[in-house]
DNA sequence: CAAAAAGTGGGAAAAAGTGGGAGCTTTTGG
DNA sequence: CCAAAAGCTCCCACTTTTTCCCACTTTTTG
């Protein structure tokens, strides 16, 4: 599975539209057909997108979850909650709907952040707070999130 | 993997081109591909530029993380902050996009110093200072880092 | 000292980014 | 059920930024 790679910084217009740094637009582009997925974050105030590929990837392994427990089913409706179809006009922009602007907190200026299958939309001014946490609550978070990986495996 | 080896003076153009030392391109050379990546260093205000692929085998361990989990996602945010692809011009310089530039506070005169499989991109007065201040407490340092490890190991 | 390599600077073409209008669709309110 | 308003799409045209290339100066090397 292809990664995008980079964040950017970029802006949204009076009609909010978002334009897509170009170097995104291109990875995008590996990713095998226009259409993207965008949704509500789950954990902070951002939108994610996803590409059509991965999320049906995804929501195959949700469909797995059995939803005759209610918690399943639960989680499956918040999760899908607000989810919209999206692709770039020919100029490379994302029309963001109403609703998910005002669920970002989404202004003028945007930060667009991509690790992985994924990428996350901000508010600049959001997103750097969120970033700008305490070097020893990194520390903490890099040895709980980290410590356990193997680096000394074989190169290839 | 191939380590890059020393420090560099050097300086950056009106245009934000870093013009690197020709030592460092022969080194760079050496990794395979143009490609790099170059991102905010997340203790320090100083840029880091790794080999696209030493970065590659990183992100891949990253991608194994469970996105479901909170901590995970806010690791791979902060770890993955302003990351952006370059690669040397012709001439051997790299284009320091505006953020960045502003993010290590660099102005003219830069030094490169280089750790390993990365190297870092410092402003020079800001290197000096680091370098200065730490020098006392780099003893304590060495013998806390380096007090365990074995010099004694097997040659490959 | 001459030749080559390294470092600098700038201009032109191409790409990226921005803005807005026209027409179609959907929503809202009476 | 209709009319007005708002929203969205698709285009086109303009501005700004970036990239690529070339040429010149400085430093190093034999």
């Amino acid at each position: 599975m292809k990664n995008f790679i980079g964040t950017y910084e970029c802006r949204i217009d009076d009609k909010g539209r978002l334009k897509l740094p170009s170097s995104l637009v291109k990875q995008m582009g590996d990713f095998g057909g226009d259409s993207f997925v965008i949704k509500r974050a789950v954990f902070q105030p951002c939108l994610e997108v996803y590409p059509m590929k991965g999320w049906e990837q995804l929501m195959n392994k949700l469909n797995g979850l059995n939803r005759f427990i209610k918690k399943n089913a639960d989680f499956i409706r918040m999760f899908t909650a607000g989810v919209k179809i999206v692709e770039p006009d020919n100029a490379g922009r994302l029309q963001i709907s109403k609703d998910l602007t005002q669920f970002a907190n989404l202004r003028k200026e945007i930060v667009i952040t991509s690790a992985g299958e994924l990428f996350e939309i901000w508010d600049k001014e959001a997103y750097e707070k969120v970033i700008a946490t305490s070097e020893e609550e990194f520390e903490k978070l890099a040895e709980e999130v980290m410590g356990d990986i193997n680096f000394e495996e074989e190169e290839q």
